[in-house]
RNA sequence: UCCCCAGUAGCUCAGUCGGUAGAGCAGGUGGCUGUUAACCACCUUGUCCGUGGUUCGAGUCCGCGCUGGGGAGCCA
């Protein structure tokens, strides 16, 4: 293996990641880690410090000679402290671990008034974490969260560059609202106390920054479908904002969304790389985030790993709109909401079919046309839609997605129909004028893969600081 | 936005029939020569979410508001 060529320094004496203390230093080695404490025990002769820097689920035990050392040191050293230990790496004495640090100096970078620290040894609500999230990612939960989703944001970006799909930054800041994905954020330089107005009275947002009126982005994918009619295949994996007021533990008000977009893929092949894609990376945390998963299956779901390995072991059921709800009518349940042809299915008919009747990822495809967007490829006789949507246990819609409508006559008719103003997608339609193609796509919510990996049950848990209605704190 | 539930010590929660509040943990002090959410002893900590009402008296009952949670809708 040829190893990357590295422009450090070697030879500089240089802190040890914890991961990698744990990992493959020998025991004899001088060692030098930095971290926060987690805890400090003893008695008056011995001190056993836990130490953690992120890198890693587990934290390394620091002993403490006492008598070695001077008491005001010792003191600074409490639950939250930030500290820099040189010392020995030995084999433990004590059960719980098998290597541990030999304290022989030891800097306190910053203490932690254990007075008002709001963290200590115990574990503490989720609920409660929310309202510090300045310092929840210092616990082992959110540590391990945040490094499950850094692993699934490489192993994202991993995967289609080993396909040969091209990363895309589509705009964050939009002039339309063409894609009719919920409210929208203002976007605006103007001074809400003193609004410009046009001769009737309406705001001049020809004073406006852009010199129209804009908004926050709903979604990359009409952007990321011009790419796709140039480069073949592309993804986008950015912010999207949605100013809906919703108040679950599935909607944030701005998340992350990864939209493959592809040129000559119909249907078949969208659903065929969603299934892949999505399995793909639930292995990659297997087997890359055993440590993590372990701990949260411990902690907080019991069949998290389970159900994960049963993922990656099955086909998805895929089947139509139609097909679903002749199931759930023949299923003879009672349900709140009756089911009938045309209506958008509810959460308590996806779960029946994803949970009871199937028992796994179920895709289902060709919607009724009215209830989904403008763009999808209408199927003959026109009543239904080339949609899909993939519904995944505890979750939900994870992915939605459909083969886009490349002809022009029949993409412009149907935004007449729901009156989308042309001057707001010309340049979308002009795709579909010159050189068109079939082609297709899908949106995964990265948070609620996320929540799929970690286990975690609220989406506000598996983003570093969320925005919800009310809340935009840190 | 709608329905349901909750808000009591720094954290997690108990508080019976309406009679002015308690536990565990955290924190402090002392003890302990290998601890593992260390242990043992002692000690400290309250705008009972806010507001208005009922009552001799409200943490407890009622109205309104705020915040949080669960479910629904919107969706990824």
């Amino acid at each position: 293996m040829v190893l990357p060529r590295c422009y450090l320094n070697p030879m500089k004496n240089r802190r040890i990641k914890i991961r990698d203390i744990l990992k493959s230093t020998k025991p004899g080695t001088t060692v030098k880690a930095k971290g926060w404490v987690r805890t400090k025990r003893g008695n008056k002769n011995l001190n056993f410090i836990a130490l953690n820097d992120g890198s890693t689920i587990h934290s390394i035990q620091i002993v403490v000679d006492v008598p070695e050392f001077e008491d005001n040191i010792l003191q600074q050293i409490t639950t939250g402290a930030c500290i820099s230990v040189n010392g020995t790496l030995v084999e433990s004495m004590g059960k719980g671990q098998t290597v541990e640090i030999q304290a022989k100096e030891i800097k306190v970078y910053g203490t932690a008034d254990p007075e008002t620290y709001p963290l200590q040894k115990k574990g503490h609500s989720l609920e409660f974490l929310r309202e510090i999230a300045h310092l929840r990612p210092r616990t082992n939960t959110f540590g391990a969260v945040l490094r499950v989703r850094h692993a699934m944001a490489f192993a994202i970006h991993k995967y289609f560059n080993d396909r040969g799909f091209c990363c895309l930054h589509t705009p964050i800041i939009t002039g339309s609202d063409a894609e009719g994905a919920g409210n929208m954020f203002r976007v605006s330089t103007l001074d809400p106390e003193c609004l410009p107005r046009t001769e009737n009275g309406a705001v001049d947002y020809s004073r406006d920054f852009f010199g129209r009126e804009t908004k926050l982005t709903v979604s990359g994918q009409l952007e990321g479908e011009l790419a796709a009619l140039a480069l073949s295949e592309i993804y986008t994996f950015g912010p999207t904002f949605r100013a809906e007021n919703s108040n679950t533990a599935r909607h944030l008000a701005e998340f992350w969304m990864v939209e493959p977009e592809m040129a000559f893929y119909d249907l078949t092949d969208n659903m065929d790389l969603a299934e892949d894609f999505i399995k793909h990376l639930i292995n990659h945390a297997l087997t890359n985030c055993m440590d993590d998963l372990e701990f949260l299956n411990k902690m907080y779901d019991r069949d998290l790993v389970a159900r994960m390995n049963s993922i990656v072991d099955n086909n998805f059921a895929r089947l139509t709109y139609t097909e679903a709800v002749e199931i759930l009518k023949k299923s003879g349940k009672d349900f709140e909401f009756p089911v009938n042809w045309g209506c958008d299915l509810q959460s308590e008919h996806e779960t029946f079919l994803v949970e009871t009747h199937f028992k796994k990822p179920v895709i289902l495809t060709d919607y009724p046309r009215d209830i989904k967007a403008f763009y999808m490829k209408q199927n003959e006789g026109s009543k239904t839609v080339r949609a899909m949507d993939v519904l995944f246990p505890r979750i939900g819609e994870i992915i939605g997605g459909s083969q886009r409508e490349e002809n022009h006559e029949k993409l412009s008719a149907r935004a007449r129909e729901l009156k989308i103003p042309e001057k707001d997608i010309w340049w979308y339609l002009e795709t579909r004028k010159f050189g068109t193609a079939p082609h297709s796509g899908f949106g995964l919510g990265f948070e609620r893969l996320i929540l799929f990996v970690t286990g975690m049950s609220n989406i506000r848990d598996v983003i570093p600081f969320p925005r919800t209605p009310k809340n935009a704190e840190f």
